[in-house]
DNA sequence: GTCTATACCACGATAGAC
DNA sequence: GTCTATCGTGGTATAGAC
């Protein structure tokens, strides 16, 4: 088999994966992942019902591929980030504070869809408290977690590990809870809140998350 | 008919009830919402599985009862610490920050139920990305927000009612965020984190908050 | 009023025909 | 690869027993 037919044939394999990919991604940000039915999946990308079980296994190995096509690149690109800090320069500890917020912010601003949706998503993998879901992220999470306390450790050494652990778990929900809730916050505030942006979020999250992480301890 | 006939009839009437609202709570808070059945739930509470229907009227209306049981005094006790604080001290904020979260704290650990059980339930609530169960949660949200942000914007002046808004949506998330995950710390950091105690959580989230909080604005 | 039995439709999953 | 048919389980509605 000549290279062009294998590309051709694995290109018309993924046609329809592909599709169920892209609409499961759109619709699970919208209503959540045990709200959209495969029903309604298939019939928004135009395949057959069996299709999602044929492709994927089972709706729980589709949303899998959701959650990992969404959250792997933005781990790795933490990663990146915080590898290119200098630790030693004042003003360190926001930088690993930005390090963990901006891959999600840049990654919904680059969006081949519009921000709001990006987030919605992101924070249902964050925040789920489905086991089955909360497993996905969490897998990938240790590396990240373990690089960011030694990181927050070198730069304010009067944190201990168990503290540093704390502080980074502490940010992951702030972040989270905040990208699915802060385009709500109008209509909550009653009107005295006129928040919509995402940058103007994202360095709010950055200023109070600073200040937290290198706060001192209470012992 | 006598006060104690209709005490007796009372009673009875919500014997079932309460037995439905205790098991779903149980169950609800060890697997969500969703995966748990009303034939499960029923089964349980010894009940026919036409119970829940009737006497809620559907599984939503269950949801919004065991929600409501659960974050209205929550909500009722914040506001009463909140009142207490002199906000002219020194250490306000922290009293803020503390008033904001002791009430659930306090709960999870008077419980009739175990500490942890009340947490996983609490922050289901608070971190649901389910619209029906965020609508409830969000309901009685409105006057704790205008509450707190009125205090905080006391006692640190230079932040604007804006960046006060989100502050305390950053609040919620953190809390809500280590509220289910901290007791599988020692898990994700791979043994490199020991915490297991609530009141330990409780004192740095304070900690963590209290800075975040009084932050100076970028602007 | 309270509880029971039962029927109904939508869901996820899967086997087998094409 | 795709489709149809079918299965077990989910939430819901209701008629009728007590």
């Amino acid at each position: 088999m000549s290279i062009a037919q294998r590309e051709s044939i694995s290109a018309s394999v993924t046609a329809t994966k592909m599709r169920l990919l892209d609409v499961s991604g759109r619709l699970f940000a919208e209503s959540g992942f045990d709200s959209v039915s495969l029903r309604l999946i298939t019939e928004n990308a135009e395949a057959n019902l069996a299709a999602v079980n044929y492709h994927f296994g089972s709706k729980e190995e589709l949303i899998a591929a959701v959650v990992e096509k969404l959250v792997g690149p933005v781990n790795q690109r933490r990663l990146a980030l915080l590898r290119q800090i200098n630790l030693d320069v004042s003003g360190a500890c926001q930088s690993i504070v930005e390090a963990f917020i901006d891959p999600v912010i840049e990654a919904a601003s680059r969006g081949d869809e519009e921000d709001q949706r990006f987030c919605k998503l992101m924070s249902r993998c964050i925040a789920s408290r489905d086991e089955r879901i909360t497993s996905l992220v969490l897998r990938q999470f240790p590396e990240v977690l373990a690089k960011f306390v030694d990181a927050l450790r070198l730069v304010c050494p009067w944190i201990s590990s168990d503290v540093a652990h704390m502080r980074i778990m502490f940010m992951a929900g702030a972040m989270a809870h905040s990208l699915f809730h802060y385009d709500k916050l109008v209509i909550i505030s009653e009107g005295r809140c006129e928040i919509s942006s995402l940058d103007g979020l994202r360095d709010e999250l950055v200023q109070f998350l600073s200040a937290g992480m290198s706060a001192g301890t209470s012992k």
